[in-house]
DNA sequence: TGTACATCAGTGAACGCGCGTTCACTGATGTAC
DNA sequence: TGTACATCAGTGAACGCGCGTTCACTGATGTAC
């Protein structure tokens, strides 16, 4: 057997790597496997030893995303999961509606980055979506039990719109004023929804 | 002089409103100037007698919406205007965040449709949306005075994010019951956030 | 009123490019002896 | 330890298709006489 099993192993997950940066920055359309397999130090003709085929990676690029715990994401802000209650809520609220997550277009939510991309795509794309939501709702759904809202899950998934709507609304605009008025608008209004009754 | 002016400027619009519809349903790279043409009852070729590029098309598509009076596009849902106050800015709520306006995949609001072809177009194409976010804006704006609201801009904003951002999240996901629960979620919140103090 | 003409909206074939995918081949590496 | 071999990750040329764009041409229509 030449090459081990984790040389093979190791490559296949510097592609999804690369691809997981490029798509964010420029969506699925806007990359070609060219690109990924050149970010990723091969040629082209290799990317069929490893994927079937191009949305096949995609599937696997969102999905390494959902993967990675939620404090790598945002490294200088330390969310603190000891605390269910209203605090964690507000991290994460400051953490996701931040300038530097806006700006981070290389690892910043792809539920901001490929909205549109998701929304026409396969079942299986759709699927790792679906979870990222899932997974955003919970830790707001934690701090709402903790907080004793009446319906933590209505209003967790209620955050996590407002949450990504404000930043997708941040990356359509050209003017960095603007797009930063809208985000402070979200997240202060995040805020105060996400406030102990 | 062949052919009238309102001939080729009718041709013209229906282009661009058949593109709106088009572009609204499959984004801007899934469809094609000649699917886009032949909706029209016309060739391929003659595009270019009307748009110097496919990108022009999508920028007077984007902006035959803006033009549009929020009235027509929820038509069953009565705005009234002559209330500057909150009730006017739930009427829009429910309107926006209707099951209706969801299902809408032609004519429902493009910052719904093409978040992520906007982020990475143009920048006539970016203008053409951050006007869109005034107008909606501008509404409950309106209403958030009416309503003594401390900040009535950003809070406008805030109910936009969460307007957009609900609908974006219920559009990606495959599970009606969750795309509703989502969408259901951000009426509420959003109606909430809009009630009188 | 009728006819010749000029204009230009519309046609459809063709071009060229990018890109996803395929495929025959190469060569680095682990194994067997 | 050294050598022949087998495997398969990786290479890069080629294919084929779709699509944006161009262009020479057509023919419908308004105008001039």
């Amino acid at each position: 057997m030449p090459y081990t099993q984790e040389h093979k192993q190791e490559t296949r997950e510097r592609i999804v790597e690369c691809a997981r940066q490029l798509f964010n920055r420029k969506g699925f359309n806007g990359v070609s496997i060219d690109e990924i397999m050149s970010e990723a130090g091969l040629t082209r003709g290799g990317f069929y030893n490893h994927f079937g085929a191009k949305e096949d990676l995609f599937v696997e690029a969102i999905i390494a995303y959902t993967k990675c715990n939620p404090a790598d994401r945002w490294e200088d802000v330390e969310l603190d999961f000891s605390n269910a209650g209203a605090k964690l809520a507000q991290q994460m609220i400051n953490a996701y509606l931040s300038q530097r997550h806006l700006d981070d277009l290389d690892s910043h939510c792809p539920m901001i980055a490929l909205p549109s991309d998701v929304a026409r795509s396969s079942p299986k794309v759709k699927a790792a979506y679906a979870s990222l939501i899932e997974a955003m709702g919970g830790i707001f759904e934690g701090a709402a039990t903790a907080n004793q809202q009446s319906n933590p899950r209505k209003h967790s998934l209620g955050l996590v719109a407002l949450c990504v709507g404000g930043m997708v609304l941040a990356r359509m605009l050209e003017d960095q004023d603007f797009a930063n008025e809208v985000r402070e608008a979200a997240r202060d209004m995040a805020l105060e929804c996400a406030a102990p009754q």
